[in-house]
This record gives C-alpha cells, structure tokens and sequence, in this order.
DNA sequence: CCCAATTACTTGATATTTGAAGTAATTGGC
DNA sequence: GCCAATTACTTCAAATATCAAGTAATTGGG
C-alpha cells in the first residue's frame, strides 16, 4: 500500500544490525554484572528447561554452535562447578549434561537480570507490534531451516 | 487484540535464531562460491558505497567490530590486493581503504549473487511485510544504540 | 552373531574476535 | 609555540568458534 519499496537487502542489512547491537548489549550486560557470557548464558538456560539434562549433540543444536565449541563451553562451566556431565547409561557414547544446584542457582539470578534487560530493550513494541515482528520472522527462519523446532 | 501475550523473552530468541541462521547461509553460500566471508563481503560493501574510501575507524564503526578486527581483515584483504591502504594527507595518524578496480570487480560478481541469495531468504515477505518488518526492527535498534545513522 | 556404516564426542590445528596496552600524530588551552 | 589530553591505529594475548580428523560405541543387514 505505502509507495516506497524496500529491498530486501536493506531489511536484512537492519536485521543485521539489530540483533548484533542487541547481543552486544546483552553480552556486555552479563559480563559487567555477572562476568559471565552470552554464549555460557544460552548453553544454561537451555540446560535449565531441560530437568533431565541434555546431550552434548542437543546442546550444540540448541545454541547453534558447533560440536567442539559445545565441548569447550561444557568443560568450562564443568569446572565451574555450575554443570555436571556423566555417560548415558543408555549409550557410552553420550554424554548428559545438567545443572548442579549452584548452576540452577547461578543462572537463575542471571535469568531475571536477562530477562529484565531484554523487557528493557523491547519496550517500546506494543504487544501486537512483538506479535507481528515474531510472526513475519518466523516466516523467515522457516524459509532458511525447513520447520521443525520452535524457538 | 489477539489473545496470547508474547514474551519479549521469546522474540529476541526468535530474533537471535533467525539472524544467526541467515547469517551462516550467507556466509557459506559466499565461502562456497566465492571462497570469501561474510565480514570480508561486509568490510567490500562499505568500500563500494565509499568512493573516496573510508578510514579505519569509519570501517569499525560500519560493520560493527573492533579496530583490532578491521586491521586484522584489512591487512588480509590489502594481501590478496582488493583494497590499498594510505597514509591520509591531512592526517598522518589515519590510514585511508579504498577498493582497487580488482576489488570492485571481484565485489560486484559477488553483490549479484548476494542479493539473489537474500532476496530468495526474504521472497516470502510481501513488501507490506518488509517495511512492517524494518519499521518495527527500526524501533528496537534506536532503543539500544540512540538514533544517528539509518542502516 | 559379525562387520561395515553410522553416530556421538573429543581433539588439535586454524581462524576470528575481542580487549587492553602501546605508539604516533593532532589538538586545544594558555 | 608548548604540553597535556585526545584520537587513530596497531599489536599481542586471551577468548571463541570452526573444521577436519580421530576414537569409541551402536546399529543394521545378512
């Protein structure tokens, strides 16, 4: 209806934009209050709705990353103390990663930090404007990875 | 108007997964037929739009990374003689990028496949979808880094 | 059962990015 | 003009991420 069109470069070039400068935000955000990571911050809060642990391989599914970079991530938390990781009993090959109490506890002081930032962040979208940007990208990622998940 | 509330939680993972799922098709589409990358094709564009070239610090700030980065990829590009690096005369302390008509050639049969690749990810948005789409990211974006620029 | 093919991870070499610290040049106030 | 503060980059080390092998375990067809 409006006159002027826009390519699509010019939209991706600001969704680009976006979510770097969000992620940015957010990654600094955890580093200086929690010195944490975005990335260690992923891998937990799938790892927290998840109550009986998830593989390795779902894991790097999950945050979009590669297999030795889940390893890398995994054995740094591990020392942490903030995950455990044991053998399926099912398969030696897999391993299960979970929470321990102080992980649960570390990320769930975060998770309200987080989730109050990105409240913060999204504020000025009504709930119809975060409805309709949700939808119109969801028709975008299921264009780049034919359905499946959610997320 | 619509019944469900939708947690800002929930767009910017949706935001994020779809980014970053754009994000890896380009740059392997761009690896596989041009042997390039996505930063380096990002660093090419601002160059192109730049006919008097740009400074180092124009660079970072264009494509969103630090000075370290941009001398890193620069040094890389100026190897494979894509880019020349001056001296500024009016300031001795700034180094001056341009494209060499090497590198306007090498970005140009790379724009091409680039924004067929993109408008191909985006085909399913209408036009109405796409300025609804930026209009509403536009929001976001000034929210966390306060207006200046359009990108 | 048995073995080739597949699957789940880990490893090690690279590639990329960041962040802090260092160097050189420029600027503004006096 | 002169120097402290600022600015533009570069460097180097550390943090992350990717990719290609390599290892161990499981599976499926005969």
């Amino acid at each position: 209806m409006s006159t002027t069109d826009l390519g699509s470069l010019r939209l991706w070039l600001r969704l680009f934009t976006t979510t770097t400068l969000v992620e940015r935000q957010l990654d600094s955000a955890l580093k200086r209050e929690f010195g944490s990571t975005l990335p260690r911050f992923d891998l937990l809060a799938q790892l927290e709705r998840a109550p009986n642990g998830l593989r390795m391989g779902e894991l790097s599914e999950r945050i979009l990353t590669t297999g030795g970079n889940v390893t890398w991530l995994v054995r740094a938390l591990e020392a942490e103390k903030l995950v455990t990781r044991r053998v399926s009993p099912t398969d030696k090959r897999a391993a299960i990663v979970r929470l321990t109490p102080a992980g649960k506890r570390h990320f769930s002081a975060m998770a309200q930090a987080h989730e109050r930032w990105i409240a913060d962040i999204f504020a000025d979208l009504s709930p119809d404007d975060r409805r309709a940007l949700h939808a119109r990208l969801g028709v975008v990622k299921d264009r780049v990875r034919p359905p499946r998940s959610s997320s």
